[in-house]
DNA sequence: GTCTATAGAGAGATAGAC
DNA sequence: GTCTATCTCTCTATAGAC
């Protein structure tokens, strides 16, 4: 995920505006649906011109994620490693959770796709993804002091995350698919905070003793 | 999904071994990855002889989808048209759900892959496989007598699925993708037994006002 | 940096023998 | 019914001009 060329130059912009349409297109088909074709004509270039900026389209793709994982870690280790007691601080971890793919639902979708290609290549191209939040939160929350006092349930983490965002990622992805007509977003305000309401419902039944 | 050839000939057998080949196959790589080379080599025969029981790709696609979600329509339409009266046959139906994903995990991939598509093509494809879901519930829940009786919160049903069915998919496909090792398997009695707890308590949540 | 042109690989579909 | 052989299309990747 190196920035080649600084932001502002004329590679800058084109690399960012790339990035921009890939990730639409990608999300939209998924890796090998996608045509590097949709991509350079959502930019405006010619394909061939993609390859200068990015090796391939496996490249490209892996940047993709870069970004939209990369941009979840970075809000959450921010509200994770607050100095608020620990019940709290994961409860705005969830906030945090479901805003950030209310506003980049592209993420649903990757983490759809990858979590169901998972089981061919033995997890390894999600797991790549995903460990950095395991690592987050055991420095965060499961080696801070306040763990011990918090007197959580013991339930595996994993679980928690798996029900916690199997249900957000469906809820905004599936949705919109499953009710006709085309007119429900559960990007919207409201449906966010209803989402967050369950959600927090849901982990403090699992997570208290 | 009509069945040309009945069971027992060798037409049908033939035509049985590729569909569970091409159920593993497409659930493990997904519509466009899936080759169908590699579904003739499981099935022990040519790719070319596929296409004698299947028009094309497409057509043998449908075929596993119908019948991966028309056994579970099965399975829920028997319990749902139960004589029991209504928070029990709901609740007996989350357990025949997870059964059924556990014993037939292919399902999570492909509910996973076809919402992630569902957002490019207006969730046609999504909605032709869920659509007598719908109707079994509006069927043997809304419209059935005891519905007054139960008391329900007011609760948009496609919400509530929407958070059973992400959450129990995504425990079976990432999972064992997330816990490294891969020994973690979340179809094993127990695993299944404790999923389907923490679902019928967040449904419990979820449906009492 | 971006373009045109083209090479090359992969995979689905078809024709026809057995 | 199943096979071999082949056609054809699609799309990525490369070469080289501008």
């Amino acid at each position: 995920m190196v920035q080649l060329a600084p932001r502002g130059t004329r590679a800058g912009k084109t690399r960012a505006a790339i990035l921009e349409a890939a990730e639409a297109v990608f999300a939209e088909r998924g890796f090998d649906a996608a045509r590097l074709e949709d991509i350079a004509e959502r930019v405006g270039i010619r394909r061939a011109s993609i390859v200068y900026h990015f090796r391939d389209k496996r490249e490209l793709y892996e940047a993709v994620l870069d970004s939209v994982f990369g941009g979840l870690h970075q809000a959450l280790a921010e509200v994770l490693g607050g100095p608020e007691p620990l019940p709290e601080r994961i409860e705005a971890g969830v906030s945090v959770w479901v805003d950030y793919v209310g506003r980049r639902p592209t993420l649903a979708s990757f983490i759809l796709r990858e979590v169901a290609d998972a089981s061919s290549e033995g997890g390894a191209g999600l797991r790549s993804q995903t460990q950095p939040f395991a690592e987050l939160i055991r420095k965060e929350v499961y080696e801070r002091p306040d763990f011990e006092d918090a007197q959580f349930a013991e339930i595996d983490p994993v679980h928690v995350a798996s029900i916690v965002s199997g249900a957000t990622v469906f809820f905004v992805a599936a949705m919109p698919a499953l009710l006709p007509g085309g007119s429900f977003d559960p990007t919207s305000e409201d449906q966010l905070a209803t989402l967050k309401d369950e959600l927090l419902r849901i982990l403090r039944r699992l997570t208290t003793r």
